[in-house]
Order: structure tokens, then C-alpha cells, then sequence
DNA sequence: TATTGTTATACTCTATAACTATA
DNA sequence: TATAGTTATAGAGTATAACAATA
């Protein structure tokens, strides 16, 4: 009952591994920029010159809108974060990046996984192979 | 600009975009099980027949003691884990899963990534691919 | 009427600091 | 003195429900 039938087990179970790994550190990284874990996700999907509605930001992450109010209004505060009037409909709140917002991102980005210490110990075909299957699995 | 010197980026970034895509869906998926993202992580590293000392755990969760406390309360009143003390330390307390700890815990991990959806449509290489590449991520 | 975002409320998660009981 | 866990406290994250403005 150890390695038996449990092959295509494996590898999700060291996705889940890697996921939780990643999630035990993204408080500390976070609060290197003095961000929470949860406005580190919000700047990862706010794309610069993308701006999104904050409705379908609460859709991605997957959480109330309510919640999204807070949070943005504590990334507006530090100037991170803009809300725009949308010019169809004015129900709907616009959230785009400000400048130092875009800046901050790219800087969490290349900080939050270190590719040279992991990463680099994979070989070309190697590092191929893991981004052919990612997309497959995020498609 | 596009895809021209960023060879190692490519994988980081598709990896950061998994654990994102997973922190995101965590919620609603613990709530299936009436957890908490946090509770799941706890699950997760308490493993079956391994006890493990408070302070640990809250070394695993990269969080401060004290909120293991509170963690650990709210499991421990749920029947899924136990405190149990240490025979050698008498200040130390070790937790371990109960029985229905156990099985929750199995539950959660079978479902928190699909291995049917996503993992099945690699093949049989692809998917020692990624095992081996992700146990170098790991190690 | 239905929808977008906000507010009010309550609970969980989290860190800091002070405490206890052991060592 | 130092360490393991707890308690007290405060702030952030989260959901639910009720609300305002707009559609």
C-alpha cells in the first residue's frame, strides 16, 4: 500500500507540496515590502494598463466583493492602486496600477520565487518540459 | 521584448501563476470541509502517525506561536487533532491527527488538486517529467 | 427589479507583548 | 536565565446582510 496503484498521485502531491511550501513564505516575503499576503495576490492580478473592475477582481480571488472594498482602499492609501469611474456603466469601479504600483509588482514578482537558486539547477530541456506542462495545467 | 532573453523567467512565472490560481481557489475548497485555508494547512503538515511540537508546526507555517494556539483550539475542539505532552520536555506539546483527522485530512488532499483533470491529460512521460523536476524544486 | 460597490457586523488569522510553567 | 506554550490585544482578511446609486 505505498507505491502501488498512486502514480499519477505523485506529482500532484509535490504541486501540493510546492503550493504549500510557497504559501508558509509568501508572509514573510510579503512583509519584506511591507505587503499582506492577500494584497500581494491583488497585485499580481492587477496587470499594468489592464485595468479590471473591482467585481471581477473579487471573481479572481475567488472571494466577496465586500472584501475587495478594504482591501483596496488600503493599496489606495500607499498609492499602489487607483479607482476610475468606468465610462459605460457608473456602478462599476475601474482598479488600475499606479506607477509605483507597476513598480512594486515587478519587484514582488521576480523576488516572490527566486528563479536562479531552484530553477537554475534545471537543465534547458528540463526547464522546457516544466513550462510545456504548466500550461497544459493552467491552460 | 517578448520571449526573447527571458528563457528561465518562463517557468517561475507559470509557477507563481499555479500557486496564485491555488491560493485563490483554497477558500472555497476548505469550505467544503467547513476549514479554514489556514486549517488546511495545518492538515497538511501534520502527517499521520508524526507527531509534531507546536513550535514546529508554527516553524512549518513560517507564523508566530501564539497563533498556533488559537489554531490548534479550534481543531482540537473539532475532534481532528490532539495535544498531546512530551515525555522528555514537559513544556513541549505535541500534536498528532486523530482518527477522524486522519481521514479528513486524506479527503482534502485527494481533492485539493484533481490529478483527473489537469494531471491526466499528461502523459506517462510528461508526468515522471514533472515529478523528478519538481522533486529538485523541493528537495 | 437587478447589479455594483459600500457599510455594518462578526469571526478567523496574524503579530506583538506579557505571562506561566517548565528547563 | 532561557524556552514552550498561552493569553490579551489589535489590525487585516473574510463572509453575510443591508444599503445607496445606477442600470
Amino acid at each position: 500500500m505505498k507505491s502501488t496503484k498512486s502514480k499519477p498521485c505523485e506529482a500532484w502531491q509535490l504541486l501540493v507540496k510546492f503550493f504549500f511550501t510557497q504559501r508558509a513564505d509568501l508572509p514573510t516575503l510579503a512583509s519584506e515590502f511591507e505587503l499582506s499576503p492577500a494584497q500581494c495576490h491583488v497585485l499580481h492580478l492587477i496587470e499594468p494598463d489592464r485595468p479590471i473592475p473591482m467585481g471581477r477582481l473579487a471573481e479572481a480571488l475567488a472571494c466577496d466583493a465586500s472584501n475587495v472594498t478594504g482591501l483596496i482602499d488600503r493599496l489606495e492609501s500607499r498609492g499602489l492602486v487607483r479607482r476610475r469611474p468606468s465610462a459605460d456603466d457608473r456602478r462599476v469601479k475601474s482598479l488600475e496600477l499606479t506607477p509605483a504600483g507597476v513598480r512594486l509588482r515587478s519587484t514582488v514578482l521576480e523576488r516572490i520565487t527566486k528563479p536562479p537558486d531552484s530553477l537554475g539547477r534545471l537543465s534547458a530541456d528540463e526547464q522546457r518540459a516544466l513550462v510545456k506542462i504548466l500550461k497544459r495545467l493552467l491552460d
